[in-house]
DNA sequence: GTAATTTCTAAACCTAACTTTAGGTCAAGA
DNA sequence: TCTTGACCTAAAGTTAGGTTTAGAAATTAC
């Protein structure tokens, strides 16, 4: 009843869609920091509705968890984040998001012009070496292309 | 030095620039299927080079192993590819990636909205609801609305 | 006051796309 | 022929992003 006694983790994940597990998980991860009651659970604020919404923006956006982290970390610590804030950290997924956008459209230009061609044979084919590393962590052969160990 | 013993797996690996390791595993996914010589080692025609060379390149388009593995049943399976056979098939890779830029400008779309608005929360904002499911099988919170597994 | 929910932690499991390792076989050059 | 380097298989390890499980403690509902 109090006013101020935090929402319960089932609460947020009822509130966000996310699961209980994802959410501790987040945690674990450095996204998100509830503090903890009496018993030793979980408990949030209302403004990490809104953190973990963001979470999930994010990641539709391609961005990795390290890097919503980062992200994140261009909010206020010692205060409630204003709309204001919020504005400010999405402007920085914005310009990921216009990045990865010039990917594809330069990928899509390249296969054009292969569909012509027929070339595909390796490594005259301009769809070979995109130069840019956007999908260079993310699956696929991993050490393509100067991506290797060391040693 | 008979003019088609093929190619050994080590050479196509220099070829591709792929690990063997990739190319056995690629074999395993039923994305590629060499003869075995006298002594069972792996050997390849020439037109794989190209075959894997596409592998790579959907990769890079997002597609998974499985969908290339179909789009690749596309090609006869009683003559080595032409050209025109290549072309048929990259046709179909056009149109994905059509959808992933189409998918990614649209959340654009809605990112400059809300950075307008400052909402980011739920579920009112937009960018929560890109009513596509592009996303779906992808990473990110997996049973995210509606995409629960069963009971 | 007690039963039914929630929540807790730690560790194991999951998928995709590979790599690494271990223990052995094949092929090519001197 | 002998030796080195390439190749073989099967199984385990890796990363990201979580989920599942197990057993115990806290909360809530009646």
């Amino acid at each position: 009843m109090a006013v101020s006694e935090g929402l319960a983790i089932g609460a947020l994940a009822q509130r966000t869609g996310l699961a209980v597990s994802a959410i501790r998980y987040y945690e674990a991860q450095g996204l998100i920091a509830p503090w903890r009651n009496a018993g030793g659970q979980r408990r949030y604020q209302r403004a990490d509705i809104r953190r973990l919404s963001f979470v999930m923006i994010a990641q539709q956006f391609g961005l990795t968890l390290p890097e919503i982290r980062e992200v994140l970390s261009g909010l206020p610590g010692n205060r409630t984040p204003t709309p204001k804030d919020w504005q400010k950290i999405s402007v920085g997924l914005r310009s990921h998001l216009d990045q990865r956008i010039d990917t594809l459209m330069r990928l899509r230009d390249n296969l054009d012009g292969c569909i012509g061609c027929g070339c595909l044979s390796l490594p005259k084919c301009a769809l070979y070496n995109p130069d840019d590393r956007a999908k260079s962590h993310g699956s696929g052969p991993r050490y393509l292309m100067g991506d290797a160990p060391e040693a």
